[in-house]
DNA sequence: GCTGTCTGCCCC
DNA sequence: ATTCTGC
DNA sequence: GCAGAATGGGCAGACAGC
């Protein structure tokens, strides 16, 4: 912000709530040529015309991640749920207000967990009072409610000690990409993803085997599904990273290269009815009778219904096989509503799973400052791992989480002492793009696992076994414990970081695809 | 036109 | 996405 | 157990600068 523009002879008029709303949504709509430089005339308008404490809210606003005054939209709730209480507070008086309060907190987050429009919400709320909410305001086809989630489990021996006696199934997850499918009573689809965006552009092979595989009697319906990337060719289940290549805007069925298919776990709504107080069991066959199967296009989501810790372990190996995450374990009866935001459901990962894993020894060679509550701290920290051909050190990926907070502190003063102003001559890395705050002496080794193995445009490692100038990076990487016994050059190599990323296709023989295929 | 960089009520 | 922390 | 706040890789789009 240039002083000159705040030499001002008047001072601009005080800022009112409606007018930096306003101009915060002109910001959102500037685009095209030179919108940055327009964008920031007008945060710098509001700026002068703010006084006292405004600044910092206004920067707070625009910088997003919140406010950082602990106003999220759980607080909006609770301010409402009171409001409605008090105004109802000698309407309805069996039991003491207190509890009235909390019972109201509880209508409206229930409440928003199904219909998360306000819009919706607070009409409702003005018409019936908050003690009729629940039936004024409820789950409705074309607005998607939050997905029900899923919380990890450790081990398969966790899962069916947990759910003794009761039963349960076992799908597989796949990895693909959230969607909540509305069939609207006009034959027309909308397609809502895992926040609840409206994404039914960018699907229109999926919408077209919705329209398709919908049996005749179904006439709206709300599926719960995953989209995966699919390979027609050799039938075979993509990875994430593939579909993720499909355009976003303005997307034709004649023009996409990437296939999807869906496949479908839950059905929500049926010909005008909500089934989300319905047992996963009636769900589930309402959905199977809905919907034909077509290899490819629409499946159901493969299931064991079991509560055998050895077929389940093995049932979990073959999901691991078939390219997915692992499993959802899901109570077909007892406890089997859905819950939409609860995360109810257990996920059952090979991350998860000590046994199974990735597991590398890293070396710490440079470091971010940190933000919020790391301020004055390392953030996050660049890894490498070794090349013993080369005698060089290539970044793999960046690690910022496993750490508490003493195991932080720690290492950053561990490290601190080992800063050097220059990368090494034998650091590998991509200039700008992962360029860190600090470098570090290659000191330290410390193990990371991983949810899997990726390509990655700006990491180095084993970038000369690629033909693609691209290197190997990590999934999810967590700092599980320094290796004070390993010196940096016994850490991971690029070579072993390659074989770890082919054999994680093995039951998928022809991935990945040709252009990160081995050079020769 | 091409490239580099940054953002996303992004996806995971 | 994962993880840690404070409540 | 839950919510909030740290942090990860990577994609298409959009914009800026050349």
């Amino acid at each position: 912000m240039r002083r000159s523009s705040q030499t001002m002879i008047h001072k601009p008029p005080p800022l009112t709530v409606a007018k930096v709303l306003e101009t915060f949504r002109r910001i959102a709509k500037e685009s095209g040529k030179n919108s940055k430089e327009k964008k920031k005339n007008h945060v710098r308008a509001l700026l002068v015309a703010a006084c006292d404490c405004e600044p910092k809210y206004l920067i707070r606003l625009l910088l997003k991640d919140k406010l950082r005054i602990g106003l999220s939209e759980l607080s909006l709730l609770e301010a409402l749920a009171c409001a409605a209480a008090y105004a109802e507070k000698h309407s309805v008086s069996c039991g003491s207000f207190q509890s009235d309060l909390s019972k109201a907190v509880d209508v409206l987050k229930g409440v928003h967990s199904m219909v998360p429009v306000y819009e919706r919400i607070v009409p409702a709320l003005l018409d019936g009072g908050v003690w009729n909410l629940a039936d004024t305001c409820s789950f409705s086809l074309g607005i998607p409610c939050e997905p029900m989630l899923s919380a990890p489990a450790k081990s398969v021996s966790e899962i069916v000690n947990r759910y003794h006696g009761i039963e349960y199934t076992c799908e597989y997850k796949y990895d693909g990409i959230r969607a909540q499918i509305h069939c609207m009573d006009d034959g027309s689809i909308r397609i809502f993803s895992r926040k609840l965006e409206c994404c039914t552009n960018q699907y229109p092979d999926v919408i077209l085997a919705v329209k398709r595989l919908k049996r005749v009697p179904v006439k709206s319906c709300v599926l719960d599904c995953e989209i995966v990337g699919y390979d027609s060719e050799q039938m075979k289940i993509l990875p994430l990273q593939k579909l993720m290549t499909r355009g976003r805007k303005g997307v034709h069925v004649d023009n996409i290269k990437i296939n999807a298919c869906i496949f479908a776990f839950d059905l929500l709504y049926l010909n005008g009815q909500s089934l989300l107080q319905e047992q996963l069991k009636i769900r589930r066959k309402l959905l199977k009778d809905s919907f034909e199967v077509e290899t490819g296009i629409l499946q159901f989501a493969t299931a064991l219904d079991s509560s055998n810790l050895d077929e389940i372990q093995v049932f979990l190996d073959k999901a691991v096989n078939a390219s997915c995450e692992g499993l959802v374990i899901k109570t077909l009866s007892v406890d089997a509503a859905y819950e939409p935001g609860k995360a109810k459901w257990v996920k059952l990962k090979k991350d998860y799973l000590e046994s199974m894993w990735d597991s590398l020894d890293l070396v710490p060679i440079g470091a971010y400052f940190g933000k919020g509550r790391r301020t004055a701290f390392y953030g996050t920290f660049l890894l490498a791992c070794y090349d013993p051909d080369k005698e060089e050190f290539q970044t793999v990926t960046k690690a910022g989480t496993g750490f508490s907070e003493e195991v932080l502190k720690e290492h950053c003063q561990i490290l601190s002492s080992k800063m050097i102003p220059k990368p090494k001559p034998y650091y590998r890395h991509i200039s700008g793009k992962t360029t860190p705050d600090v470098w570090f002496e290659p000191s330290e080794v410390w193990e990371v696992k991983a949810g899997g193995l990726t390509i990655s445009p700006v990491y180095c490692a084993g970038s000369d076994i690629l033909n693609s100038n691209k290197g190997f990076s990590l999934r999810n990487p967590t700092l599980i414990r320094p290796r004070e016994d390993k010196s940096p050059e016994q850490a991971t190599t690029s070579k072993q970081i390659a074989e770890m990323y082919f054999r994680q296709w093995q039951g998928n023989p022809h991935m990945p695809p040709d252009d990160e295929e081995i050079n020769s």
